[in-house]
DNA sequence: GAGTTAATCCTAACTATGTTAGATAAACCA
DNA sequence: TGGTTTATCTAACATAGTTAGGATTAACTC
């Protein structure tokens, strides 16, 4: 009998399909809003009525969630790329700046990563296993520098989705709070380091 | 026609009506979310169908804004509750406690007051200047401990924001965050005051 | 190559949404 | 009382996401 083919042509074509439409999801996402993605003028946009579209994906949560598996990926990716060295100070300033870099560039994509605000969506379970990736880079990360406590680690995460929040709220495409992440980092850096002089531990 | 009357018996019934359309408002946005709101059902929950709302408000977007007005009222309010003494410290955790208390105390009507996530709706000017008031008095309060520089006081907005973010979004109900504020505010009291020997004091 | 099968895409239509139009009843004022 | 404004209704429109069912096309089998 044929043996296995070396390649699906079928599979590829839909592969190649779907990600089209992402890309189309993308831009009118970018150009309308999260919420603002409608069907109708996703499918004109590759081409298609809207139904045909159901082809591809099982609904527009779906294609919400494909979305989010990219920002997710993406996101995991480029964060393996952000050098570690001997300077913890450093590294946090260049993870910080990374991670406000990262969600500042693209808000929409931030707002479906990391906002959970779409009426009726939430990524499906290995979905957001990719993003668990990420942060759980951050603890080893972290922990690399002597940071273990959950405490420490939640008031990073804190101080990182807030500078990313007011910049992208208040200053949208301007850099009035991203201006700040060193100086934050430094702060943080210096409260969470003991200094040489005893240093007053806060209690549960 | 010149004689006013002493009631209004139209515009008092007609405020009750608008209140008691708002009250049932929040009650189904708790509910289904912020986005979720559906005319009808706000309607049938008052005792009329969806059109006979417009009576009372222009359109869906104006019952958002006529909350988003409560909403920021009842923020000004009872922020001039919070006490100011002469110690700058506890007054910026009693500052901040209040804030992300308020904040978590009612997700919906944190994700309505400061994150801009319903697809077609901004306050209208006038309905944002109330929330701007709130803003203003935390710039004479910082003012009045000697913070008058922009960037202290973003970065301040930005922690206040990023605990309250993080709390709503990844411990709904719970305080994992919310526990952080005093450490939070500790750590940024000492990166903003220049001499951490003695503090200034402002009082005249 | 012919026939079969599965994938793809379409039109029509269903439900639910915000909203408008127009009619009718109720409340108020002179 | 009569006239006017207000409140409410039903009917309907446009736009959503989605489903049903048929037609076309590509791939596979013999």
């Amino acid at each position: 009998m044929l043996d296995k083919p070396v390649r699906d042509r079928r599979s590829e074509r839909r592969e190649s399909t779907r990600a089209e439409i992402l890309e189309a999801a993308w831009t009118l996402v970018r150009a309308e809003g999260l919420a603002g993605l409608s069907l109708r003028d996703l499918a004109s946009q590759v081409g298609m009525q809207a139904p045909s579209l159901y082809t591809y994906f099982a609904s527009k949560n779906a294609i919400y969630d494909a979305m989010f598996a990219q920002g997710a990926r993406d996101y995991a990716d480029r964060e393996t790329l952000v050098p570690t060295t001997d300077d913890p100070l450093a590294d946090l300033r260049a993870g910080m700046r990374f991670f406000v870099g990262f969600c500042t560039e693209d808000p929409v994509r931030y707002q479906l990563l990391f906002q959970r605000t779409i009426p009726g969506f939430e990524p499906a379970p290995e979905t957001f296993a990719i993003s668990i990736e990420g942060l759980e880079r951050l603890r080893t990360r972290l922990a690399g520098m002597g940071l273990t406590d959950q405490r420490s680690l939640d008031l990073l995460t804190a101080i990182g989705t807030g500078l990313t929040d007011q910049q992208i709220s208040n200053d949208p495409g301007g850099d009035r709070w991203i201006r700040l992440v060193d100086e934050a980092m430094e702060m943080y850096f210096h409260h969470v380091t003991p200094t040489p002089v005893k240093r007053r531990r806060t209690r549960a």
